[in-house]
DNA sequence: GCAGACTTGGAAACCGCTTTCCGGGAGGTC
DNA sequence: GACCTCCCGGAAAGCGGTTTCCAAGTCTGC
């Protein structure tokens, strides 16, 4: 490889000189040297070594992701917001998918560590089990002494910087709209219980039924995605409407009631959570509560860089989702 | 930060024998010294450097991913086949989105070059233009000059390792297929023309009908993406049977239709290309041409790191498409 | 009991770049 | 014209690891 050693001595100049023009110092050089340097780099086709040039400015240009699963494509909206935001500051991208192995997400944070990135973007669900948290803590505070900036899209249990959806808050504005068309009898299909987003809403959308007076709703727990939705659906008892926490599960359960002859809305309303782009086209179109996944993921990504006074307290910022309503609910006779 | 010197210091051992310990070296180190470095690493919170590593070993432990766009079903699926293997074989992984603009593409592979990556990965289309092509090639060729290894998911034009499909087959087996159900006037909803996977695919389907000697399809050209199939749908005259390229066009197509009150398949049979996962609940569920996204990422990434003897010639390694019929589509009477 | 082969620990060179610190020359002031 | 700045080029000291090369033990086998 080119090094810049061997640019500078075929430019005839220093090491420092090279270096000074090359890859932006607040020294100016000479047009004349200047511009032999550029030449030499070119014709000698130099690029940089970023490993070298990390070790020695002792910061990198990269930031690092950890999410699920890409091919989810919740995350998959988070983390083009990320990479977007990441790209007009100038950084790289290092994307770690843990596939829900909270494990994993601590060995992330250790990983990018090790690679001194600039920041780390958790996003993803939080799990509910205070061991686990507890450790994802403490290797987030080994990061963070080091001088490392980390954020989260989630609940707020790391103490760092957050964006977090009001998953509580969209559920019960979704229940009442729903209770609001009519229905009475709710079922939700709530996902696994220790995920603490799948809980949230779970909860949200079942205290708020509480506060109308009315049932509450039959709940049923599951996987987290497309089949858990599917076979959670076929135990709804006799719920009018279902709340499936997430959008994809909600296209799970519509595909389960399409098999089983059950028509959505006449027979039974279907709801989900997200707003998935991808799966704006469905049929019937999903009644969802929508949050601005890119925005989430850009704005997670500018509080981990923006943070200028590292001792500061950690700020939490809160998204509103907004409650859209589809073909797949109808309104009750 | 801690150091390795810190380390060695605090467990009163050189810092080579600290390195030996801590980051696998083949050399053996005495039970009493490796417990007293590990020990001491442990109450440190000791985490390598990487890029100081990366620097002496002059390697690094991450390949990257140049893709179009992430939130794209199509790259996500790459994407994530690619990270499992990365994951398998120890590596971590940088993506870099274009959103389609070449000039970016060329650009990563420079920023994957100063990086000094392992491997690097293009997925995704190439474009019809010999300048461009050209310059990414000759990019290409510096990083593998310096001992980079490369590999292409896409038509086989980079000179370097591909996992091709076959887009061209495919869209024949396809055309064959829906001619065999009675239809004999065909659109192409076509993408742009200087995609080469939309060419091909839309070539392979022309080409078929011809074999059989049916009339051309309308060729309707547009983004390669939703809303180009449902602006281009609006322009497939008298077509009982309309292809688009990819999935996604299909479903802009679907949505098209529907909003126009064209019943699908009775009015107008649809059908697209990939098998997107998370579409496969779509109504009508959609006859399209299957490609294991999934493997072929992880092969790619294989191909790349697999590669022992650099000068060897590159591999291409072909991977068909399954036709597969659903409901999107009916027989002619 | 001793030569020779292994094993194991440490000193130091090196990976490629940034940046501080110096020194010399140009430009400005009185 | 002397003096003081200011500007720009270069030498060299790191950044935090890895690895080569030595030297000192430790084991063998005879």
């Amino acid at each position: 490889m080119v090094t810049l050693e061997d640019v500078a001595k075929q430019a005839g100049v220093s090491l420092a000189t090279a270096s000074r023009v090359l890859n932006g110092s607040t020294r100016q050089v000479g047009a004349t040297l200047r511009a032999r340097v550029e030449r030499a780099a070119d014709e000698l086709g130099y690029r940089a070594n970023i490993a070298a040039q990390t070790l020695a400015r002792g910061a990198s240009n990269v930031i690092g992701i950890v999410v699920h699963d890409l091919t989810d494509p919740y995350f998959a909206a988070l983390a083009d917001g990320a990479m977007r935001a990441a790209a007009t500051e100038g950084m790289l991208v290092m994307v770690g998918t843990t596939h829900r192995d909270p494990e994993q997400e601590i060995a992330y944070v250790a990983t990018m560590n090790a690679q001194r990135v600039r920041a780390v973007l958790l996003a993803g669900s939080r799990v509910d089990d205070p061991v686990v948290t507890g450790r994802l803590r403490e290797e987030l505070a080994r990061y963070q002494e080091g001088g490392g900036r980390a954020a989260c899209v989630g609940q707020d249990l790391l103490g760092v910087d957050t964006v977090a959806p009001a998953n509580r808050a969209g559920a019960a504005a979704l229940a009442r709209a729903l209770a609001g068309l009519g229905h009475t009898r709710f079922a939700v299909l709530a996902g696994p219980p220790h995920l603490v987003t799948a809980a949230d809403r779970c909860a949200g959308f079942a205290a708020a039924l509480r506060e109308l007076g009315l049932p509450e709703p039959v709940v049923v727990h599951g996987p987290f995605d497309r089949d858990g939705g599917y076979r959670a659906a076929t135990e709804i008892g006799e719920a009018t409407c279902v709340f499936a926490v997430n959008d994809v599960m909600a296209v799970g359960a519509l595909a389960a009631c399409r098999e089983r002859g059950i028509r959505v809305p006449e027979d039974v309303s279907v709801a989900g959570f997200d707003d998935i782009v991808t799966l704006r086209d469905h049929v019937p179109a999903l009644t969802t509560v929508r949050l601005p996944l890119t925005d989430m993921g850009a704005r997670a990504l500018e509080l981990a860089l923006g943070r200028e006074d590292a001792t500061a307290a950690p700020v939490v910022e809160h998204v509103a989702g907004e409650v859209v309503l589809r073909e797949s609910v109808r309104r009750m006779a």
